[in-house]
DNA sequence: TTGAAAGCGCTAACAG
DNA sequence: CTGTTAGCGCTTTCAA
């Protein structure tokens, strides 16, 4: 197969030019001639020249590729996260390696060795809910390989990281529904092992005891990111006789899993209990009823994780840590609007 | 930042051995003693050691990886795709090599460049509905880089296909209607410059030929796979003051379009007009009302994808094209059930 | 069982 | 402006 890859050989001895020549031409060097170079690109495009990547990046030692590793791919707040990065990327002519962890700490390592392996000019992370052992995120910094933290990020002094302002974000929200007339307020949090977890909890304790609120320790649930927590918990409280007025969820997903067991058994959703959570997607419009949230900017995420990477990948000096921190915005729909209840 | 990197040398002089043992040894040859093989792995392991790929492709000739071109991500059909084609590609130590066209033609040349200039050892595309000029990929094929068409493929001889059974889903969906009563049924239908296009109007046409239905051209609507085409198209028809009793629209998108703009001028899904859709997602469920659909096995379009391409890569001697078309399924939730009209 | 030599395709540094 | 030399880090013969 590769016997059929034109090489800058090929097109050099059909010129009787040097290989070098060619090289420096096809990249638009000001060494050649307008002529010369306008011929190598003529005679290139002719025979289908196609450039070597891993020649080039061996021998030049980048390789113009970003690593990105994420949790999951189907779920609206990623895939849009990472269209965006994408986008930035092909701005600034990077290529980008996109790896999924699953969520599983094993994978996500052996992605981030893959990556490594690859000789990727930086890395930019969204870390498993299950990774506890930072130790590689040390190796990598300690071998001078950029890395951007975004999103989950892990508890590790130095790192660079773009976040969004999970404990403000809810605190509004919750704060919001408190001056709507909500008292009893339960939490389907994140697990307090993640960044996320933790900020979006201590956002709402402190909206509810900023209102003289009690905290009901049953009432704030710790779990995973998808529908099954939701779906747990709500039969949990349902079975219990100990629903609240208004779930706030962790993430989108989680929310979905309320919809789908409060309907399953029957509790309506605004009329008998509430729902609002953390996380935007296009579809939460459409649901029934159309669900609040609080809005995460996916693609200042994005953008912003791009610059800090490649502010990193260009200059290797510098030695202080960023951390950018992104606003949300409450997006009010059909939910967490009115309070229904005496 | 390079200088910190390890190679077979400084492992090779750490030992007193040479590059090409230690080479051998950590690719676990037989050439070599278990003894040496045993101390090369774990003084690797002890400085880090992390093979240059770049450098290994260029010399082997092979580089593990395969180019994955899409025209979206944040879509759950695609998502879903990506996230199997991803699984399938790990379970046989593959890397995935993903690029996003954003239904552009020119970006999707430009990445398909990007891809063999990586050399990666196969290409599976979805292609774009703007990709007209298929000359990249008889390129392609003549180079005979191994290339697989998912789901979107172009009209063009020779080349390996997998796609899902378009024509007999979008039969199955009307002909389930039909049965049910209803007869003035639109869709909102694809370009009929993309196989999905015209094989879903293909069967749509058929199965109202085969109850002896009319079609009413003004009904079949082609346009773009997005919310655009279903909001816009329906507006057109409430306008004209034209509505059917059903619309098919080709994707969820599209459908969740019309939900748009049906909310917004009154009309009542499924009480004035029903809505039926090309493509499954979790949340159709949680619409009001559940969306029915046409369901397209994203597993089986990743895994068969995977598999024909990683035949054709072990064997570049075959010569036949291979079509392999899958099976739909008709889920029905609260769309699509019950003829509502006189 | 090990290693020396050659080369994958390209670029950087320096000479001409 | 053009070319020579050297080498990126690895693997593949082939000889020892």
């Amino acid at each position: 197969m590769r016997s059929k890859q034109i090489t800058l050989n090929d097109i050099a001895s059909k010129l009787n030019v040097s290989s070098v020549t060619v090289s420096k031409a096809l990249r638009g060097h000001p060494d050649i001639s307008k002529e010369t170079t306008k011929l190598v690109k003529q005679t290139a495009a002719e025979l289908g020249y196609s450039p070597n990547f891993m020649a080039r990046n061996l021998s030049s030692r980048k390789s113009n590729m970003i690593g990105l590793v994420v949790p999951k791919i189907a779920h609206h707040f990623f895939s849009s996260l990472i269209e965006n990065v994408y986008a930035c990327a092909f701005e600034n002519n990077y290529e980008i390696i996109l790896t999924v962890s699953q969520e599983d700490a094993e994978l996500e390592k052996k992605h981030i060795q893959t990556l490594l392996s690859m000789r990727v000019d930086g890395i930019i992370i969204s870390i498993s809910q299950s990774t506890k052992d930072f130790e590689i995120f040390k190796k990598i910094m300690e071998r001078e390989v950029p890395i951007v933290f975004m999103d989950r990020i892990p508890n590790l002094p130095g790192c660079n990281t773009v976040t969004v302002d999970d404990r403000g974000g809810a605190y509004n929200v919750i704060n919001h529904a408190i001056n709507l007339g909500y008292k009893k307020i339960a939490h389907f949090a994140g697990k307090s092992s993640t960044n996320i977890g933790i900020e979006r909890i201590f956002g709402f304790k402190q909206a509810m005891n900023d209102h003289g609120l009690e905290v009901n320790p049953g009432w704030i649930i710790e779990g995973e990111f998808g529908e099954r927590h939701g779906y747990d918990s709500f039969m949990k409280l349902y079975k219990e006789k100990n629903l609240p007025d208004l779930i706030f969820a962790v993430t989108y997903p989680v929310a979905l899993g309320i919809y789908m067991a409060a309907r399953e058994v029957g509790v309506k959703i605004p009329a008998d209990i509430d729902v609002v959570c953390f996380g935007n997607s296009q579809v939460q419009s459409f649901l029934s009823p159309p669900l609040s949230c609080v809005n995460q900017p996916t693609d200042q995420l994005a953008y912003r994780s791009m610059e800090l990477l490649m502010e990193r990948i260009d200059d290797k000096e510098i030695n202080e840590t960023k951390h950018i921190v992104l606003d949300t915005n409450l997006i009010l729909r059909g939910t967490c609007v009115k309070f229904n209840k005496g």
